[in-house]
DNA sequence: AAGTTATCTGCAATCGTTTTTAGCAATTTG
DNA sequence: CAAATTGCTAAAAACGATTGCAGATAACTT
């Protein structure tokens, strides 16, 4: 039950505490295998407490994310996890989008870990900037707080992710395409919208405001947002949608509206999901690998506790593919893939 | 930067490290002021580690699930979090359904942290019988080891659900009911065949071997359970599958052999989903409330934490409902929720 | 066999707290 | 006014490991 200590086992092989700690550091010692035996003997596990207080190095990294239930937030954790190997353990925040809750968490870190994996859910904390004066490394994954360059992060290509939606809109010959936006002040909110901006000049669309429509990254959010596009006199025929919680919102109030998709409307989403092959109809998406992104986040935040910051700070992007389905309509413009999704590949890493 | 220690504070006021301690943990002091302001000044943030060492707690609760992407395991994982409040931080622990994997963490977790909330992969592990011998309490969620009953437990009420999934099926005139099952090793796997077949022998509907097949949980094994079925001579008219994964598979398989769901073939699922509205056709299911049962979890986990043993381990199970949409036809015999669910209420908790 | 070097060992200090102990000053009491 | 009580305080001993240092064995030299 209660454990032994490194003492307990170096009077019960007559030697001193050192040997034994220098036997469990690998160093060559006389009565290793009695040591062994005696270890086994006592079940003693070294306490890490006492270990990671003289090494000041504690063998945890945190993740924070606003929502671990949001299946993106959640490949991004489980691949930081993999990619953490048995070297780290994983310390999860999961704020429920709460910005005091998060800076309460972040505060409470100093000093548990040595490393932090971060998806700010606002990008103007308070606590954010404290970040600086903390001892641990970070590493921004998704969102970037804009006047704080000097740490790592790896985002999507929200841009280019974002152009090819709403080309795709375009090439099947819409021109009044709406765009449900996550917030402005937001990375992947404002990427996105820049990239359907683009998208819309390059073809010489003329803007209409009403067609974007800024709203929350939430289901709830993307439902409202919908539901004040189909209320507009001249309803747009096309939209894209700035995440995956807002599509399912978006969706909601369309069918709810009895809105035909793709017929009346042609939905194209931002993040892929087991499940977006089966809703109705299939639903196409601009993809990009979450669970890389976690795991690019976890080597270059173990990079960074290894070697500190003698390299300067790296932004890593990882490619966003457009998934044809038939949400938009069908075309068979787009080659094949051997997983029977059509996929038009997109942005190139960094 | 580097973290000034209590003895820097004590120095800087002129007191001893004692008096500074005793301020921190809220006796009254004479200087408390001058305390406070060095301790501010000084940017001082007590050190975790050493404070954990004297204590021997550790202020971490361990979660470990076989996968946090797969959104039940999230909302399990989310609610245990809520239900920690500050008091705890949460270390994740998702092992990607590897026994190895599973067995190593639990190995490295003692010293870490004051307490264990585990969903287990498999209910075989050697490991997990070395639980008993760890200093730490335990409470299992969704599956239980059956010889280890000195543990709480937080399950789910997987008979009724089950009975209660086929019943609807029988009651919408079918006989041919096919189970896609979980492991039967494992407690929800066991558990909802057993309801499953509690239904039919209450119908006096005879078991046809042929109708149950024993799957994983997977996508892959829902998949292929499906495939076998819809192989058979003497096909199924109505299938209930063991979980939300194996449904999505069971769903492809039926769509890439062009069977209409529910007119050739009824589906009702286990674990609902935000997503299960909106496909095709929107997934009748039993549904129960995983952010529930994680917290849950966490308060009885936290109960032992501060009490011990004193009280007998208990062994709680949340409800199951049946949210009625339209795979497996349309019916109006139950009553209407204000959330346009159509909820048939089961079994009571305990 | 003696001298030199290479290994291994125990002692003691250290990491940064908390907590027990005993002591001192100020206040209250008989 | 002495004695008892109160209210803080500082010093020192934990908590359980790791590590530099110097001494003790052991293993090579010649």
């Amino acid at each position: 039950m209660s454990n032994a200590t490194i003492s307990d086992v170096a009077k019960k092989v007559g030697v001193s505490e050192s040997t034994v700690s220098r036997y469990l550091s690998g160093f060559k010692v006389r009565n290793s295998e009695s040591i062994r035996k005696a270890i086994k003997d006592l079940n003693y596990r070294p306490n890490i407490m006492a270990r990671n207080l003289k090494s000041g190095k504690t063998g945890m990294v945190a993740v924070i994310v606003p929502d671990i239930t949001n299946p993106f937030f959640a490949a991004v954790v489980r691949g930081a996890e993999v990619a953490a190997g048995d070297e780290y353990m994983l310390q999860l925040i999961s704020t429920g989008d709460d910005p005091v809750r998060e800076e309460a968490a972040i505060r409470r870190l100093n000093g548990r870990v040595d490393g932090l994996i971060y998806v700010p859910a606002k990008e103007d904390s308070d606590a954010i900037t404290e970040l600086e004066d903390y001892a641990f490394p970070v590493v921004f994954v998704d969102r970037v707080i804009s006047n704080l360059s000097s740490f790592d992060s790896v985002l999507a290509d929200n841009q280019t992710g974002a152009t090819l939606a709403t080309k795709h809109l375009i090439d099947h010959g819409h021109s009044a395409i709406a765009h449900i936006a996550g917030p402005s002040a937001s990375t992947p909110g404002k990427g996105r919208t820049e990239g359907y901006f683009a998208a819309l000049k390059k073809a010489k669309i003329e803007k209409n405001h009403d067609y974007h429509v800024e709203s929350d990254f939430t289901v709830l959010g993307g439902y409202q947002a919908m539901m004040s596009l189909l209320a507009l006199k001249k309803r747009p025929t096309a939209v894209f949608v700035g995440n995956n919680l807002m599509t399912i919102g978006a969706l909601k109030a369309l069918r709810e509206s009895k809105v035909n998709v793709p017929n009346e409307m042609a939905v194209i989403g931002f993040d892929d999901h087991e499940l977006s092959d089966l809703v109705n109809p299939p639903l196409t998406v601009i993809s990009r690998d979450a669970h890389l992104q976690g795991a690019l986040a976890m080597s270059t935040l173990l990079e960074r506790i290894r070697d500190g910051y003698q390299f300067p700070p790296k932004q890593l992007k990882v490619d966003s593919n457009l998934v044809i389905r038939h949400s938009c309509g069908s075309t068979c413009l787009y080659r094949k893939t051997d997983t029977g999704k059509r996929i038009l590949s997109s942005s190139t890493s960094s």
